[in-house]
DNA sequence: TGTACATCAGTGAACGCGCGTTCACTGATGTAC
DNA sequence: TGTACATCAGTGAACGCGCGTTCACTGATGTAC
């Protein structure tokens, strides 16, 4: 509601602002020991702050998981509309599509949280919003480029789906090695060919 | 190299085939409380031994691990392998993937481990023999029955790779809602179909 | 402008827990003689 | 057939660790009067 006269004042008893602090040294966490190791107690170091004090903004562990998964939903619906503004030459579909698959490989533990983990709340109501607005925005895409290939649009959506984000997660795995060790401009030219050949 | 006369003596102070039943409780952990919440000394007390057992056989737990991720290779090979020659309407390539997404859906956690966790020592000689052996055999599958879409064998293989696991992960991590709504022939129709518009 | 007070974010000590690993040991088993 | 011995799989106690959560508290802040 107010904001804070001096929100980074070193000294002060109150943050300012411990809330995003969390958040962004969740994801610093979250990307340097997985999601298998995160630890709120760890967090809070980071944020310099007592590791009880999550518990106010958060309520426990998995409360603040669901905040990043949140934030990480947000994060990726952003990105993939700034690379589709960005692209001039390919489709919006293909340009989402690398976005999709460059968000992951930024990101990786971020999206595997929001991905394969299920320790957010995905019953949570900003979480649900923030991903029911990335899928929509990628349905609407698939509907508007697709030629009806299954004369299903339902199945011409899961198609595309399953195809782009298996790309992501088998890349962010570190599984499939023979596109892991192109440069990325080639990674990016053999990406556009698979994902044409759909 | 000796069989144990009596390999099941509830009595006997040697196990008989510990490894083997460290394996078995091992999956049965992995499955009720995922990788996440694995715990070694759980696993020894399932199989019914001192926690300190498995050491002798594994070393340590990511050992055990590395052995699951292993076997869980082998029966993913086998389980495609029985689909494969069990199906008469369909090509060989979309028997397999059905086989693929099957065992995903039937050994959630095992999957996970062998695709999406980095515990396993993948360097390890068993195992790497066994994960190349089921890859081996889905490029050769790919190889004989694709039409050369892109004009480059290794990116039909990614292709084809990218689609499959993409549908077996959505659905195993319970993403892909719209078809994990569906009866069992339902959603077997509907893959059939997604896999045949690649 | 000054004072009393309510609010509540952050502190720090304490809790109980389950974990993986180590280690000296025990006892079952197979084998050499 | 009997005995001595080597092997080694499994035991159980002990270790130190980091974790999430709870709780009485402190002190900064905003506001009512």
């Amino acid at each position: 509601m107010t904001t804070p006269s001096s929100p980074s004042s070193p000294s002060s008893y109150h943050h300012g602002d411990l809330r995003a602090a969390l958040i962004e040294a969740g994801e610093m966490e979250l990307e340097e020991r997985g999601i298998e190791n995160f630890s709120l107690r760890r967090v809070a170091k980071r944020a310099g702050v007592s590791h009880a004090a999550p518990a106010h903004h958060f309520g426990d562990v998995n409360g603040l998981l669901t905040a990043l998964a949140t934030y990480g939903f947000e994060l990726f619906g952003r990105k993939i509309e700034n690379d589709q503004r960005k692209e001039k030459d390919l489709s919006q579909l293909t340009a989402g599509a690398l976005g999709y698959i460059d968000f992951a490989l930024e990101h990786p533990a971020l999206f595997a949280l929001m991905f394969s983990s299920n320790r957010p709340d995905f019953e949570n109501a900003a979480l649900e919003r923030a991903s029911d607005r990335a899928f929509e925005r990628f349905v609407r895409d698939v509907h508007s480029e697709t030629s009806g290939r299954t004369g299903d649009a339902h199945l011409d959506v899961m198609a595309r789906w399953a195809m782009v984000h298996g790309l992501a997660d088998l890349l962010v795995t570190g599984r499939m090695r023979s596109l892991l060790k192109l440069s990325k401009s080639k990674r990016r030219t053999a990406l556009i060919q698979i994902l044409g050949s759909q």
